[in-house]
DNA sequence: TCAAACAAACCGACTAGTCGGTCGGATAGT
DNA sequence: ACTATCCGACCGACTAGTCGGTTTGTTTGA
């Protein structure tokens, strides 16, 4: 790679970082692009050199964090071979995950949701990947008669919204101390419900 | 009551109703006062008599919908006994109204969040009510040995977490085509988990 | 070896437009 | 006559995106 190239996308990496940085604490249309050119020590030329409009700034943002967090999660299930493991693990790795970057969380679940329209299609994508991680785990657990058949769709959603809404928690009021430390009892539910019954089945 | 604070009144009405038609098809930020005053088929002036800004106006509108949604549910829950029936009453309720109102879904799960810091607080007290309601009646059922003992207020959120994001898939994708059809099975995974065991027991 | 020519990356003052909020005046109810 | 209500032109602050020009790195050819 030549000097030009690695700059450049040191560049670029120093937008990126200072554009999480300043969506994040002001959210997208309060954000100003000068504060990110300002904030990232470069100028607002360079910033609009790199990338075409604010949107699309954030739209990439948006995509390496996914992608990241997408691919964290899934290596993390990829060293399990039971499909209840495998839940068990991704639900650790999300709540890891987002418990170490908070930036990453507000920028996934708060300030992606109020951008706008034109961001819905991003967040679906990012939604239906992890959707579908989960269907999959339960269709697999389904199979193996782990679990009763069931509407695993719903179940998975019901799931990522259980766990989305948890890690919300954490960032707006701080509880509980550490994100992890909601892990048992959330699995606990996750699985069994509040009647909490035939626990010492599957476990 | 006089028929200036008659007149007055409809107006405000007329602001709240075309604030709630703008604010949910352009999101906060997007929403042009200009927009909100043409659409109440009065001025801005008139919006400025009524509301000292923006961000008043969008509060107020927080406000009476979430007051609304939680009254409607709250009276759904009077109706039963029963701690857990009373909260099948709570979903149910939840699931109807959001269902037969989008626009205030939309509000509440999407533009609200989004909207910045200042509306957070607000936001909060909602989650907060609706997690005590369902704390509550989880308390209950604990008390009266329907439910072994366990993290309520976790089990508050997730629950509301799970049938949020149903709500909100249900805004972005359209699936299910009604919403109260995602009653039963979301009935069923909250009480039981994907693991569904001993079903007949409490049913 | 080293200019000179070229291209990629970068800069920031400036433009053009938007939008929340104001204000002086009009109008309607009492 | 007096007040509450309502109107919309206007103001000032703000900001996404542009553009001419500069710097930095690479290639060429003599």
């Amino acid at each position: 790679m030549t000097a030009v190239q690695e700059r450049s996308k040191t560049r670029r990496q120093r937008l990126l970082d200072a554009a999480l940085e300043v969506f994040t604490s002001h959210g997208y249309s309060d954000a100003a692009i000068d504060q990110i050119a300002r904030a990232s020590d470069t100028s607002k030329g360079g910033l609009y050199f790199h990338f075409p409009s604010k949107q699309a700034l954030f739209l990439a943002l948006l995509g390496e964090a996914s992608a990241a967090l997408l691919t964290d999660v899934e290596t993390a299930m990829a060293a399990e071979t039971d499909p209840l493991a495998r839940g068990d693990a991704a639900l650790r790795e999300v709540l890891h995950a987002f418990g170490g970057h908070r930036l990453l969380a507000r920028l996934l679940l708060i300030d992606a949701v109020g951008a706008g329209k034109e961001f819905a299609v991003k967040l679906d994508e990012l939604h239906a990947a992890f959707a579908a991680l989960i269907a999959r785990c339960l269709d697999d657990a389904v199979a193996q008669g782990l679990i009763p058949p069931q509407d695993t769709r719903l179940a998975a959603q019901a799931w990522y919204g259980a766990v989305n809404h948890v890690v919300l928690r954490w960032l707006m009021t701080g509880e509980p101390r550490r994100l992890e430390d909601a892990y048992p009892a959330l699995r606990r539910l996750l699985l069994f419900g509040v009647t909490g019954a035939s626990q010492e089945k599957v476990r």
